[in-house]
DNA sequence: TCTGGGGTCCTAGGACCC
DNA sequence: TCTGGGGTCCTAGGACCC
């Protein structure tokens, strides 16, 4: 039994291992922004080709357009119904790329600090400090003086606390979550706000009773095992909990696969033009495959009928390749095995390379975020 | 309303081997 | 006739994230 001290201890803040999630504020929508400034202030909508009346989808809306109800993953054409003023733009990947390089340069020269790099927007920076709030203030001001950008940055003691932190800091703002506030800020929202837990995970953990993170930290590891597996189960369970890794990962990352596909402003209908798209789309997976200088080994295929349904198929090749004439022929026999001639909008194809010398070493869950690796 | 394009990882079940 | 138990590899499919 701890004995009531008479009045609290004065100690100074210990230095600790923290994470901190740090993420570009609208950040596509900003880049646009800053080459041109007359569109501040503007609803802002980047997305496909800048033309809402193809098939494409919202990649970044500015502040102002959500305030219309848009938001990325949106269909263009519901998004400028909802949002008739916006500015409609082009993504530009390339700019994107280069912007993302200098904001990622400018964590990585924060002294002492490792950053695991998780998207064009966003990173984890692992550091020792005794003052994390210091520091959060300090990278924003840094990336705001290199690059114009503004950011947010979430506190955490795991990477699963400070990345859900950020989303209570947004925008401009840096939040805190930890062991000592994690229920009192999470413990009663549904199990989709946590980090890998999307609409049918929490329709199968709601079909068990399972409806808040505080149900889910609490719920039956058996029953959770049962509906998802050894592996995947008691991982919900610690997410409910905010329990994750602690160390940041800054080992370069590595590509297990590259892939391309197209959705189509029309449907593919006959053979010819169908297995012209395949060869098209299998020499732009070559040309990626072939910087990183490691052969195809398995063959992705990804189809979607019209209306609407999409299916995928794999297959081993018997030899690693990078001849894209072997890899579309591939394809376009998965494809055909399928048996379907429906009408196609989207085609894609998906080259699995050969892992690098001594396999990936560690896993990576970059692009997922969530799962444990083993 | 009508759904992009880039990824990663997990599970289940069948084939096959010893 | 009835049928082990362990392991690996492969494919299909599902789910999630930015």
């Amino acid at each position: 039994m701890a004995p009531e001290p008479s009045e609290p201890p004065e100690v100074a803040p210990a230095v600790r291992p923290w994470v901190l999630h740090v993420d570009l504020d609208q950040f596509i929508a900003a880049v646009e922004i800053l080459r041109r400034p007359e569109l501040a202030g503007l609803p802002v909508i980047v997305g496909g080709r800048g033309d809402p009346t193809e098939r494409a989808v919202v990649s970044t809306a500015s502040y102002e357009a959500r305030a219309f109800g848009v938001h990325s993953g949106m269909p263009l054409k519901l998004a400028v119904r909802k949002c008739k003023e916006a500015v409609v733009l082009a993504v530009d990947a390339p700019a994107y790329d280069a912007a993302s390089a200098e904001v990622m340069a400018t964590l990585k020269a924060v002294p002492g600090a490792k950053v695991q790099v998780l998207g064009w927007d966003e990173a984890f920076v692992g550091i020792e400090t005794d003052d994390p709030w210091a520091v959060a203030r300090s990278i924003q001001a840094a990336v705001l003086k290199r690059t114009d950008l503004h950011c947010s940055v979430g506190v955490g003691d795991s990477t699963v606390r400070a990345k859900i932190a950020t989303d209570f800091g947004k925008p401009r703002g840096v939040f805190e979550l930890t062991r000592e506030n994690w229920f009192e800020v999470m413990g009663d929202r549904p199990t989709t706000a946590l980090w890998g837990v999307g609409s049918r995970i929490a329709a199968r953990l709601a079909g068990h009773g399972i409806e808040t993170v505080h149900d889910l930290a609490h719920a039956d590891e058996s029953v959770l095992v049962d509906e998802f597996g050894p592996a995947m189960g008691p991982h919900y369970r610690r997410l409910g909990r905010g329990i994750g890794t602690t160390t940041v990962d800054d080992t370069p990352w590595v590509a297990r696969a590259h892939g391309r596909e197209t959705t189509y402003q029309t449907n593919l209908v006959e053979p010819e033009e169908i297995s012209g798209a395949l060869t098209a789309l299998s020499e732009q997976v070559v040309e990626d495959i072939r910087r990183e200088e490691r052969a195809c080994m398995r063959v992705h295929l990804k189809v979607r009928f019209a209306p609407f349904f999409t299916t995928t198929r794999i297959r081993k090749l018997a030899e690693p390749t990078f001849d894209a004439s072997v890899i579309a022929a591939t394809a376009f026999d998965l494809l055909t095995g399928l048996g379907d001639d429906r009408p196609i909008r989207l085609l894609g194809v998906r080259a699995e390379m050969v892992p690098p010398e001594g396999g990936y070493d560690p896993p990576r869950t970059v692009g997922r975020g969530g799962p444990p690796a083993r």
